[in-house]
DNA sequence: TTGTACGCGTTATCAA
DNA sequence: TTGATAACGCGTACAA
């Protein structure tokens, strides 16, 4: 019973891989470099104490047998998986796709990678991926808007994993981690803006409100600002239901062949907006001439249409890098400060103007 | 020495997560379940082989202990991630952004999770990007374009983990897992559709062709198509560069305030086609009156910008459903076969008309 | 500066 | 049907 004990006998479970070939691990490296497995580890992590003919040889093995470290060990023995979750309600809205864009690149300098899920605005789908993210371990969390499962929330703070609710005013979920503008106020402003011009009469086409807080604070914020005036919408102008161009289309030509059009329609985003205009030069409708239009992210198009859709312009790529830095200073251990996004800003091109009967 | 023996000192090193509270274990579950660990595995991954009244007392506990598996050690016991990565250039473009989104909700039916890369274009980072997630042991990878290192598509083999190239032609990539159309072959189509209208003067509006092999494909089929006419593209009216509106338009702008501009110009997707359109009424040009415009792509919106735009369809969703299921399939050892996707298809709209020249 | 030995939380083999 | 226990591949006290 002497010497041939010496190694591990090499695997005794078959693995379950589909690969062909076999996995170099960890340990086949110090053998091949003749040093223990600490000494690896160390050459991967703590490099600075191992001494540099040590460290060669070792680099040497790793390259001869063409060594990748396994992940799924690491994070286990570390109890860090190096992840970080999205979840979106689609990809398909520049807005989303750029949060989720620019959180890659922010977290990816800290060496994180991004698990991303897309839930098609339901509520459930959200809350299911949610709980598989926490299973797989992501040390962090982005989900947009405060319409949550109360008891999801409470186990992400249970297990101690920071998230932060994009596109939720602060103040709007007190305790949260939020980063964000206040729709409601934006749509305020948006308004006003339009009373100031002499409107009177109001159209309404907005999102679906069923789990989508934001539409929902955007609604509010007219109305609202509206009943201020002692003026509502009337129930034929006031339309919800999706978010893409052609809805903004279809929604645009029922108002406008409504009794008594408004002067004034407020579309709860850009795609809507754009969907009003070119539905409008499509029935010869004149805008602003006609009616005033209103968008809300200033996407790309809503300068380039002409003539422009007044809109409020938000920080998209800024909230996904916000929170981003967040995250990584949080799990560096830092205090991890999450700052104010600037407010939106209203946006005045060439879709508003005063109305027909307000001007001279 | 008897009964004091019984549990493992129950947590020797202690934990790295920032987590306020500790968390169970499978042997938490199964000590309060007065079960082996064996048996929690098995309530979990083979619940018919165990007797109901012993399942009810696991879930119980596991329901009292609120646990939640831990993937990675899972993974670490099963040589199975259950991740899938994709590497994208951006989420900014509509095409990929589907891809994403598709591929995201056909893996998530088979309990898969998606890994996004972003790679602002540069070849260097996917690369990067996919050896970080091989060493994080995706079960699969989508890849864009067939402009990649050997040896990181040698890596990929010799681990054994499929991968799939979309955006490349059948053909294009022999030995390689690819999905997409010829994009030779779709500007071939483009331009002898604009030849057959009588067009003899072109301009030629494309992406930049650094790693991105698309661009240079759908290039060159449009310069050998017109080389078989005898016919070249004036250097003045080729424009190589991003990809967004504004660079159409400014590309626009330059091509037809060149001397003897051309009669057709052909651009090398939909957002460079819609920065002419714009750019096009904002000079007063007339389309397709003085020019004619071709995209790629079919965005929603080269179909509502009037006049419309001619341009060519592309199956995006598609491509990462089909992706997914073959994944799917060949993760599960099934042969997965992947089929050809439908070829892009030459939708003809208003943006195209005979040069002025020819008509009557 | 380097090595030994154990733990991370599961699954899976084998025996009962 | 259930239980003991050895892997899985890595980090890391602790000792040398």
């Amino acid at each position: 019973m002497a010497d041939f004990v010496d190694d591990k006998p090499s695997r005794t479970r078959t693995p379950k891989t589909i690969a062909t070939q076999q996995q170099a691990r960890l340990a086949d490296v110090a053998k091949a470099a003749n040093v223990s497995t600490a000494t690896v580890s160390r050459v991967m992590n703590n490099p600075e104490v191992v001494s540099p003919d040590v460290k060669e040889r070792v680099h040497q093995a790793i390259r001869k047998l063409n060594w990748v470290p396994n992940a799924s060990a690491k994070a286990l023995a570390t109890s860090r998986t190096h992840t970080i979750g999205a979840i979106m309600p689609t990809l398909d809205h520049q807005n989303f796709a750029r949060i989720v864009e620019s959180l890659q690149t922010t977290i990816a300098s800290a060496k994180y990678e991004l698990l991303v899920g897309v839930t098609h605005y339901a509520r459930e789908v959200a809350t299911h991926q949610a709980q598989a993210m926490i299973e797989r371990g992501v040390e962090a969390l982005v989900l947009v808007g405060a319409d949550h499962p109360e008891e999801l929330l409470g186990m992400l703070e249970h297990k101690g994993v920071p998230y932060v609710l994009v596109y939720v005013a602060p103040g709007t979920a007190p305790g949260r981690n939020v980063i964000g503008y206040d729709n409601y106020q934006s749509f305020v402003t948006i308004t006003e803006y339009l009373l100031d011009l002499g409107h009177r009469s109001f159209g309404l086409i907005a999102q679906d409100t069923s789990f989508n807080d934001r539409a929902r604070a955007r609604r509010e914020g007219v109305k609202d600002t509206l009943a201020e005036r002692e003026i509502a919408i009337r129930p034929r102008h006031f339309i919800e239901g999706a978010w893409k161009f052609e809805d903004g289309m279809r929604a645009f030509e029922k108002v406008m062949r409504s009794d008594e059009p408004p002067t004034a329609i407020i579309c709860g985003n850009d795609y809507l907006a754009i969907g009003c205009m070119l539905k409008a030069s499509e029935m010869g409708v004149d805008i602003p001439g006609d009616v005033s239009i209103t968008g809300f992210d200033d996407i790309d198009l809503a300068r380039l249409l002409p003539p422009g859709i007044t809109t409020m312009k938000v920080p998209d790529a800024l909230v996904g890098e916000m929170a981003g830095r967040f995250f990584i200073d949080v799990l560096q251990g830092k205090i991890g400060q999450l700052g104010a996004v600037p407010a939106p800003e209203l946006i005045v091109r060439g879709s508003t103007a005063q109305p027909r009967s307000r001007r001279t």
